[in-house]
DNA sequence: TAGATTGTTAATCGATTAACAATC
DNA sequence: TAGATTGTTAATCGATTAACAATC
């Protein structure tokens, strides 16, 4: 397992895969040259090209890339062997949202556990996920070996979130608490920030619209 | 209203605002040193003075920058001087989290119309933003000189709507549509994909853990 | 074969970082 | 003053892009 993959070939992977299972399933095409699908994910041709490099996948001058094999590289990269499970921390509007959206979506990448504060939420279940007690997380996290976290807690419990995270193993997390975490070099953090993200939609809205 | 604004320095200035308004708030703390602020920023010390530079803010050698000035700063760049409209299409469970996140939060940078398909929804408030109908989308958009969207319709949907909001005047977008948007080059598109993000989560808890 | 595309290296580009004189 | 920090330039770094021989 390489540390030194770039970020954003892994982000692009998780694009082109899901660009290639809707030719396939939708379109029936069979094949697809790199200008082709660089210009469905918005890249360019050698982008492209210089990713298959990266997973180690070949396609041939004559007819481009083979879409199921390549599908099925980038599962072999992309995912883990066997059940990877996820939990998330913060019961709210969006946690709630994502437990939906993520049911049932891809078997490999699950969320086993949700997390909340609100001792009512303890016991319920949400779009088929079973909802725990902040205290339980340690424990509930080794028992169904959880790697990966989302944090959908708010801002000011992020940083206690986390450092308990960490302590449990937890090695990814999806953070939408809009702080910085403090996380040792050994965990990988994603950050998505809506206000950030939203403000530079804003910005760049009006520098568009006087230019 | 300059163009070449680094992308990546609009979203650090958004997040040094939000950390200088809680040292101010709960610290009452009147100045910062830029190791200070980037530190609770994760950025680097020379990363911080140069976005003081691009925004044309200067500290003093020995005191470091004000903060009630440098907010005031970052909002004379970030924040439009009036009232910024913005639409959100696609009131299903991540939209109305999104409302229900965004209401009164921003005085200048308010939602003040959600759209949805589902004609039962028209004419209903949430969380103090009125939901139209999508046929009535071009109208309201101009009467409310809306020029910033939030797009949180299913993938199948996203590029259609992309069309309509572009031809109706808005030149800025965030898009959690797991798709690439195509639209002309006067606009700007800030995509969150929190499928792509997960994966990217859970693929580097994996490369973490093996390491 | 001829022609388009691939794999891969070298050149380019832009953002980050290091460095240091100017400043308080 | 002495010392730490600022503003700003030059060097570094890494990712993107261009280019082209190898391939089908």
């Amino acid at each position: 397992m390489n540390v030194q993959i770039p970020d954003k070939t892994v982000g692009r992977l998780s694009l082109y895969r899901r660009l290639l299972s809707n030719l396939l399933g939708i379109e029936k095409v069979k094949f697809v040259f790199s200008h082709q699908l660089a210009k469905d994910a918005g890249v360019t041709a050698a982008q492209v090209r210089r990713d298959m490099m990266i997973i180690g996948y070949s396609g041939s001058p004559k007819r481009g890339y083979a879409i199921e094999e390549l599908v099925e590289s980038i599962g072999q990269f992309l995912d883990a062997p066997d059940l990877q499970a996820v939990a998330l921390i913060g019961v709210g509007n969006l946690g709630r949202a994502i437990l939906t959206y993520f049911a049932g979506r891809r078997p490999n990448l699950r969320i086993v556990a949700a997390f909340d504060n609100d001792p009512n939420k303890a016991g319920t279940v949400i779009s088929e996920c079973r909802c725990y007690a902040m205290q339980e997380m340690p424990e509930v996290l080794e028992k169904k070996n959880v790697t990966t976290a989302i944090i959908t807690v708010p801002a000011g419990q992020a940083q206690d979130v986390a450092d308990l995270l960490v302590s449990s193993g937890v090695r990814g997390m999806l953070n939408f608490a809009p702080v910085n975490l403090r996380v040792p070099a050994s965990v990988y953090v994603e950050d998505m920030d809506i206000t950030t993200s939203l403000e530079k939609a804003a910005f760049f809205a009006r520098c568009r619209t006087a230019s």
